[in-house]
DNA sequence: CCGAGGATTATCT
DNA sequence: GATAATCCTCGGA
């Protein structure tokens, strides 16, 4: 296993929480169509895990929208958000334990010039510092709902990358969650991301 | 700098 | 018919 090869499926069949944490530093590999590669690093997270967790689309029961956190883990689950929005999950947990992982940051490593040209105009750390940002940016949405990302077959996936040790790891509440979220699950500290990186979402409590 | 409000549509109630 | 795991722009301080 080195930085190109996807990390394999036993890694996702791991609770949401365990992998949301342990994809911080991962790499998020994306080669387009016309060849062009981009790379970026994961530093921010959050998990979604269980039929109880009223902020997850896998509460209550199977729907078509929230199949993919039912299905198996290292797939994607990308779905609209706000009817504009395409937000990135990646599938965790074993088959019938509705999962995901929220990606909603990452830091441009390669293929910059790519980025660029769809994030054009703006601030650099405004390309991919939120989870709908960082999908325009590396050109992902509904077509890669479902996909397999322990494949480099897709175009997309997430290899193994520098680990972040706890000391430079915080956690906090799940951002953005809708208003019928009640507690605990609206306090609970899903959240994932890396300290004092220029990337993360929103300023850190 | 900060808060408010609009965009835009698939999905679920 | 209402809602939504967000982003951008605009107006005011």
């Amino acid at each position: 296993m080195n930085a190109w090869t996807p990390l394999p499926r036993h890694f996702y069949a791991q609770h949401a929480t365990v992998v949301a944490r342990a994809l911080l530093g991962a790499i998020l590999v994306r080669c387009l169509p016309d060849g062009a590669l981009i790379r970026a690093r994961i530093v921010e997270t959050e998990a979604y895990s269980g039929k109880d967790d009223l902020a997850s689309h896998g509460r209550a029961k199977r729907t078509p929208r929230n199949l993919p956190m039912y299905g198996e883990p290292g797939h994607a689950y990308v779905y609209l958000a706000y009817g504009i929005h395409w937000l990135l999950n990646v599938v965790a947990e074993p088959v019938d334990s509705p999962a995901a992982v929220l990606i909603r940051a990452v830091e441009p490593l390669e293929g910059i010039e790519h980025i660029a040209a769809r994030r054009n105009g703006r601030a650099q750390r405004e390309w991919t510092s939120g989870p709908s940002r960082l999908t325009i940016a590396l050109a992902i949405n509904g077509a890669h709902n479902k996909l397999d990302m322990t494949t480099t077959a897709h175009g997309l996936w997430i290899a193994a990358g520098e680990a972040v040790p706890d000391s430079a790891v915080r956690t906090g509440a799940r951002i953005g969650l809708g208003k019928r979220v009640t507690e605990p699950w609206l306090s609970m500290p899903w959240r994932w991301w890396i300290a004092d990186n220029p990337y993360v979402s929103r300023a850190q409590p």
